[in-house]
DNA sequence: GAAACCTTGTAACAAATGTTACTCCGATTC
DNA sequence: GAATCGGAGTAACATTTGTTACAAGGTTTC
């Protein structure tokens, strides 16, 4: 049997269930940029992240998209955690943001592990909690602010979660994210450079502080 | 020891699930428009829903407000949920949509019951998907749809909520409730009239079918 | 290095939505 | 019944966002 490093997940789960993990989870690395899961698509396993970043794409029937949010550490998506107890396919695409390294647990186990685990009971709300807030926050942006705030949140978000202030995009993939379009993107990120908020290069995005 | 008529959700639990809800719940009828909880407040009790409907709404800074979905019949809120097992503030403001019908629960069966008993994570769980899919819905019509589709998925909404064609509502209200303005509403709906989806009259809104 | 392609900048225009202002009308109050 | 008020209709205009079109530089391919 081999041995995952569930250093990283020690301390969210009890001993045993640590080691119930170790049993049946399969260590996974998966590279920036690869697609995790589609629409429509079955899950078979509930992913454990243990580093990097999930984004998770809304898209409708005509092929326009959406950001919904990042997965990171700690966390699990809490749709695939929807599709697993509902047996229903998934309604989101999940991308790697950047190289993923996770352990993949098979559905299965979920219900067990409820009613056996206080840790896991707690990981999966917590994962739900997390999930509903960032919808919720996603709602107050198309809501409440306006494209250039918006814009300003996603550079920002972006920059955290790839842990760096230089981000490389071009600015037609940020008017997908946003499901707006590219022209309107480049005008507003002109302005932005104008506040001094961001610096611009080809295929780069600085953001100044 | 009153006796509460759970007739409504027998079909939902075990039955000694439902011999401990009947002990330690409190039933209770709240009159339609009525607050069930602001935001900020902290929450004491589970509601299970028998009865009536309930809408949640989100509130910026400022005051504006957008309608986030109406809970049913066998569904409890997950914002609520959230709130009991994060031990956190509401973020929503509940408001009852008609006279509504409920049974409250202490938040502190929540955890021992989930372990307890496979009904009852069913039932919780049943409440995070549905909610995470409504909170995909808002999600999809503010992000792909014009006001005037929202506008009438609200009416349709609406209607079958309150399970009646004709809805007794001023136009600032359904501004109100979809963040935009009654000037705007007005318009739109002159124009669903010229189409022929609604009978507009003083204080209601007919669906023509 | 020429050709093709991708990324960005920019202008002009179009559409959707929001704002202000005024009117009319029915309901309520006095 | 006059005065007041709330709800709705409408016009004119402003703002935000989207669309189309084209140009200018890099980059990649051959």
């Amino acid at each position: 049997m081999k041995t995952l490093d569930l250093a990283p997940i020690k301390s969210l789960f009890e001993s045993e269930l640590l080691f119930e993990i170790e049993k049946v989870g399969i260590h996974k690395k998966i590279p920036q940029g690869e697609l995790m899961i589609d629409l429509g698509e079955k899950v078979q396993f509930i992913p454990l992240i243990l580093e990097g970043a999930i984004k998770v794409v809304r898209e409708d029937e005509s092929g326009d998209e959406l950001l919904l949010y990042f997965v990171e550490f700690g966390n699990t998506c809490a749709m695939t955690l929807n599709c697993c107890l509902g047996h229903s396919k998934s309604e989101i695409r999940a991308l790697c943001e950047s190289d993923v390294s996770l352990i993949m647990v098979p559905v299965q186990h979920m219900d067990p592990w409820l009613s056996q685990y206080k840790s896991w009971r707690s990981f999966v709300f917590n994962s739900f909690n997390t999930r509903l807030s960032e919808m919720l926050k996603a709602v107050d942006a198309l809501t409440f602010l306006r494209l250039d705030e918006r814009l300003k949140n996603y550079l920002l978000e972006k920059s955290k979660v790839l842990k760096n202030k230089t981000i490389h995009i071009t600015h037609f993939e940020i008017a997908s994210d946003l499901n707006s379009s590219r022209v309107v993107i480049s005008r507003l990120l002109k302005q932005l450079e104008n506040d001094r908020f961001v610096a611009l290069g080809r295929n780069t995005i600085s953001l100044i502080d």
